[in-house]
DNA sequence: CGTGAGATTTCCT
DNA sequence: GGAAATCTCACGT
């Protein structure tokens, strides 16, 4: 709790936030003194100008309006029928820029996690690695859906804390997953070799911070 | 282990 | 009307 990120975090440079993400914890207080905390292993960065895959591309409308809000609160998106999403809005107020939350190493409240994602299922594919190693499932973990869009990820519901990587791991550095258009833009960043990366890239660039 | 199809709804053209 | 920042299951190797 005490090391929260505060508002001024998210207003930095997209990349540059990308980056720093890796390693901190994404935390959900749950009541009870409970709470849902995993860390952040894979981002990517969306910008409004010049990236068609970004929902912000061409400007404002009623799904991405909380892109164009004020940094350090949740952009949740709902797609492929099913699925739910969530970003960090970044950068200057109105600029339309934010990072997905691609996937998180669980660290506490793995039960809960379970529980969210999986119901009361106890078959195979409850696994510990599938928990949380893609964008919709984390968001199914946390137990983040429509109503958790716009959030402010300054409040006390659902934030992020600052951590550093360790000093054994690298981060990688790829082309975004699952888009047709802005392919060739290098701005997915994960730390290398942690199991809960999603398994759909194997580049193995290395980023000089 | 890799490939392919289906699920299912919202939003924008 | 069609695509979508995905995931899961079935089936073939």
């Amino acid at each position: 709790m005490n090391n929260q990120l505060s508002r001024s975090f998210y207003q930095n440079d997209i990349h540059s936030i990308a980056v720093d993400l890796l390693g901190c914890r994404l935390v959900r207080y749950i009541g009870k003194d409970s709470f849902l905390i995993g860390r952040i292993v894979e981002t990517e960065a969306y910008k409004q100008k010049n990236d068609p895959a970004s929902h912000s591309y061409k400007g404002k409308t009623k799904r991405n309006e909380v892109m164009f809000g004020e940094p350090g609160h949740l952009y949740v998106y709902f797609t492929y029928g099913m699925h739910f999403c969530c970003n960090v809005v970044c950068g200057p107020a109105g600029q339309g820029d934010a990072i997905l939350i691609r996937a998180l190493e669980p660290l506490e409240g793995i039960d809960e996690m379970m529980k969210r994602r999986f119901g009361q299922l106890s078959n195979k594919k409850a696994q510990y690695h599938n928990l949380t190693n893609g964008p919709a499932k984390l968001c199914k973990a946390f137990g983040i859906g429509r109503s958790e869009n716009g959030l402010d990820l300054c409040g006390k519901n659902i934030w992020i804390e600052k951590e550093t990587i360790y000093l054994s791991e690298q981060i990688g550095r790829s082309t975004r997953v699952g888009i047709k258009q802005g392919k060739e833009f290098p701005w997915r960043y994960y730390i290398k070799d942690n199991p809960w990366v999603s398994n759909t890239d194997k580049s193995v660039k290395i980023y000089e911070k």
